[in-house]
DNA sequence: ATCCTCCCCTAC
DNA sequence: TAAGGTAGGGGAGGAT
């Protein structure tokens, strides 16, 4: 993190010294030498255990450094007060972030204190390797002892550390010190704004804000992935029959009842406790019950007079309950917090940020409750809801608060911090459980309590609602003071809450003041947008200057989209302008103060993640917003509307070429005005992906054991779960396996018509027998999917589906005729926004609608179609419907398109690549493997001849090797013959 | 009436 | 000195 420090100054404690700093450092020693030889005679000489070994105290320990000076006094051994890379053997600390890691000589070790004291207790010296806290110390540490530019490269090195505590250091810099990287060197300047080359780079790694939100979308990601793993399933069946075996029940557990009946969810919510805090001192627990806060700020010169006392405007990243208990809160000023601490004449601690621990501490938390459960959406770093009531069935007669107290405790021995849990029949519940329950404690909102604990509740602790919708609520009522949701219960009708707060959120605001929240998990995560924002140090005069910073952030975000494999088809820019009457420098060092905002957007012309292009984009929307550069205070660059990219894509955007689907012949005429609301921020659902990777002719509602390998890989969130599957009564699973059954699957077994019949018979088997009471006697997964998949069946009936992929494989094969008229190229040669409502059905089935109450979302629905008002069926014999590229089907006149397509560039388009490559499995799908083999002989002997075509044989081979896989999942194992 | 764009709000 | 990022939901109001 710091380890680069970037400035002159000593202001974190952890930056080089001068010579003012060495010859303090003699000073003190010598000091030390004298305490030694003086007091050592009062001092009682007791061994000489530590002959010969030297320490260095880092920070806080326990016992604190002053005794630890005592005990290596009284023991033989030498105490430093500084850090010096020639003289300390080891290095005493309880907690040390990976930055003052990074500067520790190769020898060091780094000991906890309890090994001097232990050392003492058995008068003798121990070996160190059970206290050594990182054993790997050297690894890592980069380029520090190259290319020194001035002065004596090889001379020791005196104060990389120094006390972190100690009051005079940062008064002065000298260039002496060389351990830095040259580049800093070389530029003599601090990295201050985002006119430095490394300012980006510098600021996103010491952000607590970008910290957060990357972490969040890495931990939803992490999640993801684990469930498709299906050893972690195994783990988790080990541990919970571990679990089980292991506990003793309580009286209380056998109380517990509400599980006997399936029906009742239990959500919980977990988080830490004041996250950064707790990491900081988790290896220093007694700390605690002082105030403490972490900054980037050491906040050294606070406790002098009030006069001329600096004000600290770095803000506070966490803090824990005792300084909440003076006033202090997350985000506030360092400055105020200082304030708040003199007025209860108490000491404020400043701790750094320690990244490493947050990572370490983070991935232990998730570990531990995952190892029990996949049923996780996870929403930060530190906090994720958990649905309980297949573990807790499991676990039966475990109460969920025994339960609960034993993952908490298991969380505090793994990542020795403390975290809360709330418990509740709905994720709101649950969420308000947990503030409840904090710190350090859980809380269970139980059956029957639900209506008297939410009355109580506050208003701003609702989530989502923050001071903004309060103030309107507020001013709508300003005789009372509006703060419980006992109150809105009493003011407000649903209709007046729509009225103050709009529809939607006066919808939400009246179900939660209610205690209402029919949201499940959310469980697969697909990004719709992806963007870099930097309002801070923003400071330029130039134009040209600016641009050098857009390059950066294009960069950046290029590098964003890459590793989240996604284009986007829309960009924004947004822009933050001092305010005419706001002062230049706002009083937060290099802030953006008060701002106007504004922002703009351009729909691109193809998906793109090309940085040339974004930069280009980027400009021209920035220079459409009239602003004076001198005023910018901050900037945004954001990517939404994704086709997903492809697993395999290894080609870069060709914007510019003259593509397949460019080409006005080949376009299809837009599908007009069939949108839906909220179609285009649901994005692209990335059908050809998600296909590809999970493909859907394996089959996920066997009954095979729930180990078997092959069955959990390609259980899919999409898709049922087998667990859930197994559970279900005979009868109805029967009914569901035969409605989920896909096409090609059934149609290795029948003949084509029988497949039809088979398919279009369960399926009005499922729809037409479950009916609601059967529906709610299903698992509430369960009941999702299928009521999914009545409103995909419904929309379907209004809006044609496109092309054949599904992630619940149910409306494959039913409307053939629509699926004759266009296919899932329409998908991507469409803006987003155009496409027919099936992209988005499709996406939906696969995604749980987050919402308030689902009863709204049905009742919104574009779609007003009731149940009976089904669809017509499909004439069977349209079913042999032909897939199609750009509008043709022939085999004639996509060979002619293909040539064409070849002819056109040298270098060919990713996407026309992908587009191709669904054409031809969306063929094999239907059958048609005599054309595919037709096509993609025909293409190559196009290319073959042609030495300028290497890059097109590059993708050929993807394609090939794609489509070979399909292959050889339908006719089991045969490749087709393309030599 | 239904969209799209430009915001604003909230959360971690 | 200080590191005020980002994703997502949704409303207002103009365009269609």
């Amino acid at each position: 993190m710091a380890g680069r420090g970037n400035s002159h100054r000593g202001d974190n404690g952890w930056s080089e010294w001068g010579g003012y700093m060495a010859a303090k450092k003699r000073k003190l020693e010598e000091q030390f030498d004298k305490d030694s030889s003086n007091n050592a005679k009062q001092l009682e000489r007791k061994s000489n255990i530590f002959q010969g070994i030297s320490i260095f105290v880092d920070g806080h320990t326990e016992p604190p450094a002053d005794e630890l000076k005592k005990l290596m006094m009284e023991h033989g051994g030498v105490y430093h007060a500084y850090y010096s890379k020639d003289k300390i053997t080891y290095f005493i600390s309880n907690n040390l972030p990976y930055a003052k890691i990074r500067k520790l000589k190769p020898n060091d070790k780094v000991v906890n204190s309890k090994w001097i004291t232990d050392c003492i207790k058995e008068n003798k010296l121990l070996s160190t390797h059970n206290y050594e806290m990182y054993k790997d110390v050297t690894r890592s540490r980069g380029q520090t002892e190259l290319n020194f530019k001035r002065a004596e490269p090889m001379k020791p090195i005196t104060s990389d550390f120094n006390v972190p505590n100690s009051d005079d250091e940062d008064d002065h810099s000298s260039p002496s010190e060389t351990e830095e990287a040259p580049t800093e060197d070389d530029d003599h300047l601090s990295v201050l704004d985002a006119k430095h080359p490394k300012f980006l780079e510098t600021f996103l790694k010491r952000s607590r804000l970008h910290y957060l939100s990357s972490t969040a979308v890495a931990k939803k990601v992490y999640v993801q992935e684990l469930r498709q793993k299906p050893e972690h399933r195994q783990l988790i069946e080990k541990r919970r029959e571990e679990l089980k075996n292991t506990i003793q029940r309580t009286e209380r557990d056998y109380l517990f009842k509400i599980h006997d009946e399936k029906k009742e969810k239990i959500y919980m919510h977990i988080d830490m406790d004041c996250f950064f805090v707790s990491v900081a001192t988790r290896h220093q627990p007694e700390l605690r019950d002082q105030p403490i806060v972490i900054t980037h700020s050491k906040g050294r010169k606070a406790a002098t007079t009030n006069e001329h006392q600096f004000y600290s405007r770095s803000e506070l990243a966490s803090c824990n309950y005792a300084a909440r208990q003076y006033g202090i809160k997350n985000g506030m000023y360092l400055g105020r917090a200082q304030e708040l601490c003199r007025n209860h004449q108490a000491k404020l601690l400043c701790l750094p940020y320690d990244y490493e621990g947050f990572h370490e501490v983070s991935d232990r938390f998730y570990e531990t409750i995952l190892s029990y459960t996949l049923e996780v959406e996870a929403v930060s770093c530190d906090e994720l809801y958990v649905d309980l009531t297949d573990l807790l069935i499991y676990l039966k007669p475990l109460h969920p608060l025994t339960f609960v107290s034993l993952l908490r405790e298991e969380i505090q021995i793994n990542t020795k911090c403390p975290c809360s849990a709330g418990m509740g029949s709905n994720m709101l519940l649950a969420r308000l459980a947990t503030r409840h329950a904090k710190p350090n404690g859980q809380y269970y909102v139980e059956k029957g309590y639900e209506q008297e604990f939410i009355a109580k509740q506050k208003l701003i602790d609702l989530p989502g609602i923050g001071s903004s919708i309060l103030d309107k609520l507020q001013q709508t009522f300003p005789q009372t003071t509006v703060d419980t949701c006992k109150q809105i219960q009493n003011l407000c009708s649903l209709e007046q809450l729509k009225n103050i707060l709009g529809k939607k959120q006066g919808q939400t605001m009246y179900d939660m003041t209610h205690g209402i929240d029919t949201r499940i998990l959310t469980k697969d995560y697909l990004p719709k947008s992806i963007s870099i924002d930097i309002n801070y140090g923003i400071r330029f005069q130039t134009f040209d200057e600016l641009t050098v910073f857009i390059k950066q952030l294009v960069l950046e975000l290029h590098k964003r989209l890459k590793q989240a494999r996604q284009k986007g088809k829309q960009l924004s820019v947004k822009i933050r302008v001092r305010a005419p009457d706001a002062p230049i420098e706002p009083e937060k060092f290099m802030g953006c103060g008060r701002t106007d905002d504004s922002s703009r957007l351009v729909n691109l012309h193809s998906y793109t993640d090309d940085p040339i292009n974004i930069e280009l984009e980027t400009i021209k929307l920035l220079k459409q917003m009239n602003f004076i550069v001198a005023d910018l205070r901050g900037i945004g660059i954001s990517m939404t509307q994704f086709q997903s990219a492809l697993k395999n894509t290894s080609g870069k955007d060709m914007n510019g070429h003259r593509t397949l689907f460019d080409c006005n012949q080949f376009r299809l005429p837009k599908p007009s005005s069939t949108t839906v609301g909220n179609q285009t921020d649901t994005g692209e659902p990335s059908e050809s992906f998600v296909t590809r990777k999970r493909p859907m002719q394996q089959e996920p509602t066997t009954t095979a054991v729930p180990q078997k390998v092959s069955r959990l890989d390609c259980y899919t969130p999409g898709q049922i779960d087998p667990h859930v599957m197994n559970e279900l009564p005979e009868p109805i699973r029967q009914e569901v396996e035969q409605y989920l059954k896909n096409p090609s699957s059934v149609s290795r077994q029948n003949s084509e018509s029988d497949r039809i019949e088979v398919i279009e018979k369960s399926f009005t088997q499922v729809m037409d027998h479950l009916d609601e009471a059967v529906l709610n006697e299903l698992p509430p997964e369960m009941r999702r999917e299928i009521t999914m998949a009545q409103k995909l069946r419904k929309m379907e009936s209004k809006y044609p589906p496109i092309g054949g992929k599904r992630l619940v494989p149910i409306s494959v094969p039913l409307n053939p005729v629509a699926q004759e008229k266009s296919n899932a190229f329409n998908v991507l040669m469409n803006s987003p926004q155009k496409q027919p409502t099936t992209t988005t059905t499709t996406k939906k089935t696969s995604i749980p609608v987050k919402r308030w109450r689902t009863e709204t979302i049905l009742n919104e629905e574009p779609i007003t179609t009731t149940t009976s008002n089904v669809r017509t069926e499909p004439k069977p014999q349209s079913f042999h419907h032909q897939p199609s590229i750009a509008g043709f089907t022939l085999l004639s006149d996509v060979k002619l398109m293909l040539r064409e397509w070849i002819e056109s560039s040298d270098e060919p388009n990713q996407i026309d690549f992908d587009l191709f490559q669904n054409y031809l499995i969306d063929l094999l799908n239907s059958y048609n493997a005599e054309m595919v083999h037709q096509l993609v002989s025909y293409g190559l002997l196009q290319l073959k001849p042609l030495t300028s075509k290497i890059q097109w044989m590059k993708h050929f081979q993807n394609l090939i090797e794609a489509v070979q896989t399909r292959f050889r999942q339908m006719y089991g194992g045969v490749t087709m013959d393309l030599s």
